[in-house]
DNA sequence: CCACTATACACAATCGATTGCCGTGGCCGC
DNA sequence: GCGGCCACGGCAATCGATTGTGTATAGTGG
């Protein structure tokens, strides 16, 4: 059906191999030639073919790119991140969006390996990394995104959350909130360091955190900012509802804020909210949203960056351990937490980042 | 390096051929043999592979997709539904993200035929479909999404996007407004669609649009929102400036609801503004958001199973013209056009959707 | 003018599967 | 007891490229 190599190398009466040659600038082959078959190839439309190459050189110029949601603008940002640079080498990322789903994330990831991907680049949402392991072992350069896993050594790239929930909580300490409480997002990396951010930063200004200020946001398949919403409920029908709330992500933050306006709760006099990934629409929503900026895109972007150090390293230079990328992103005041402090210059970025 | 059918094979003292119908469930192995074989594909860890697979049988179980911006929440939703549905097939979608720029856009393209997909959906930023006619002559099922072309006869799925245009104008009539503007998209066919949708109900109901009303939101690098705020200063400055605006898509009319907050206008009483898409975010922001919902995830969903129509149909049935699915959305009211007159039921959705 | 070396191209094996056709053994009926 | 059919499995060709090793032609020096 489709032009082949071979009818090129028919039509102008000289051998495939040479064709084969010719397209790939090997200097075995004349200019001449070269510009003979570019010129034919033109004219048949001529595509190679990717899979009758990849079985040849072993590469499938594909990465594979599971996620938990991709409709989450965060992994949305990462992806193209990811494609643009890729994209620029000749690799294709193939997406999955695992819905937060361990098994099918599971299934879908063995599906992918039969491609014989060049890199697998996992958001995982395992509790552990024991499904990753037989990837690793494999050979696929496997680089985990935004979720690690204790016990586990791999390449990782992502952002520092640890001082992310710091940050966060430092900044609603320095504007007068003492009594914080924190939405926790899904169980997994990001999660606990954040948390734990918080906490040692509560501590070390010497502040309480009541158990029941630790909200766990149900995980089902609503959408993040119903579970915002929900802890909000729960939070208010406290004795001593919290002065301030730090959000795992600002999609949860976007819930709480609807439903404090929903409440009549004065954000941020009464109430100031931060949250986590400073997306786009945080300056869309009802009271502008204060966040940790994730570099998301620049996530992707290095994701890239490290498989192409990786499949393009020389033969014989692969056992250089495992690499961690760790960006850091700045405070983003808007409104949810600007209560006319001195660090409060709405929408200005603080810190690097 | 990776284990393959033979080791399978001499591991078991039987034939290649024969491990390779036993996973294909061939009815000439008997179900000792097949489980024999399954016994040993788990303890190797065998993975088949795919290229060489799609070498003989031609075919690759990839789809592309190719969109202007993986970060619009229509288009991340699309490539959702779309994914969910084919991987149930055992096919990966790979996505490349155009940036509204056609020439990008037909360089990926021209690169993702070459991993021979089984079939290619285009949401294309070109402005004619030229580039488009040599893939579908190449034998590939090529399906439009969202935006189509002119004298161009190919598979299509999308939305109604007249009517949508239609059903926005008319709500914005029956709330009410007398001179209602419009913010363009991109000049694509959804663009002059919902534009035509909206000329023809004014010109229905006897209302005037002068020119200075159609507001071209400039097509540059910054973000959608931007145009809205853009555009609304715009119409602001004008003598008479609008008392209703039907915005193309949702991210706009949150950039023109933000301007106007920050303008002192009472959006919806001095100013409705309705949109198209209905994003999840619409409820999130400063005035909860009106729009004409899109059913994204849906669109996907049909472009997929069109697909499986096609790629599963019988040999000799192919030529069966070309289909289109036009999917119909329904008004969605919330606050930016709710006056509190008969129709508006906030949040609730009209009509079928 | 011959041997020698680039230059330019071709041969054949290979990658890891699939597929149509053929071969073997056992069991049946007559 | 023999032909034949069925159930099970193997042979060999094939898909469309890449790659190391040959081999003819052309150009060069002594």
């Amino acid at each position: 059906m489709a032009v082949k190599m071979k009818d090129i190398a028919d039509d102008l009466g000289i051998s495939l191999v040479t064709v084969s040659k010719a397209l790939r600038n090997h200097p075995d082959i004349s200019l001449k030639t070269r510009e003979r078959v570019a010129a034919r190839v033109q004219e048949l439309g001529y595509r190679p073919n990717l899979a009758a190459r990849s079985l040849v050189t072993g590469r499938s110029m594909l990465v594979g790119f599971v996620v938990p949601d991709l409709m989450h603008p965060f992994f949305a940002d990462v992806a193209k991140g990811l494609s643009a640079v890729l994209r620029e080498k000749g690799y294709f990322v193939i997406i999955s969006s695992s819905e937060e789903d361990p098994e099918l994330e599971c299934k879908e990831i063995e599906h992918m390996m039969a491609h014989r991907l060049d890199a697998l680049v996992v958001a995982s949402s395992q509790s552990s990394a024991e499904a990753l392991a037989p990837i690793q072992q494999s050979g696929t350069p496997l680089i985990l995104l935004d979720r690690y896993f204790d016990n586990f050594e791999a390449h990782f790239v992502g952002s520092d959350d640890y001082n992310a929930g710091k940050i966060a909580t430092e900044h609603l300490i320095e504007i007068g909130c003492k009594r914080i409480a924190h939405i926790q997002g899904p169980d997994t990396s990001p999660g606990s360091r954040r948390l734990k951010g918080f906490l040692d930063t509560m501590r070390k200004h010497g502040l309480e955190v009541p158990p029941e200020y630790i909200i766990k946001a149900g995980s089902g398949d609503v959408e993040g900012d119903e579970h915002g919403i929900q802890a909000l409920r729960t939070l208010q029908s406290l004795k001593r509802p919290p002065d301030g709330i730090f959000c795992f992500n600002d999609v949860i933050a976007s819930g709480v804020i609807l439903e404090a306006v929903a409440q009549g709760i004065d954000v941020p006099k009464t109430l100031a909210v931060i949250g986590c990934g400073n997306l786009h629409s945080n300056r869309l929503i009802r009271v502008p949203l204060s966040s940790v900026d994730q570099r998301s895109n620049e996530i992707g972007r290095r994701a890239a960056k490290l498989i192409l150090d990786i499949v393009q390293a020389p033969e014989g230079t692969k056992p250089a351990g495992t690499k961690r990328v760790v960006l850091q992103g700045g405070l983003v005041v808007r409104a949810s937490t600007d209560r006319g402090g001195i660090s409060s210059r709405p929408g200005k970025k603080i810190g690097k980042g």
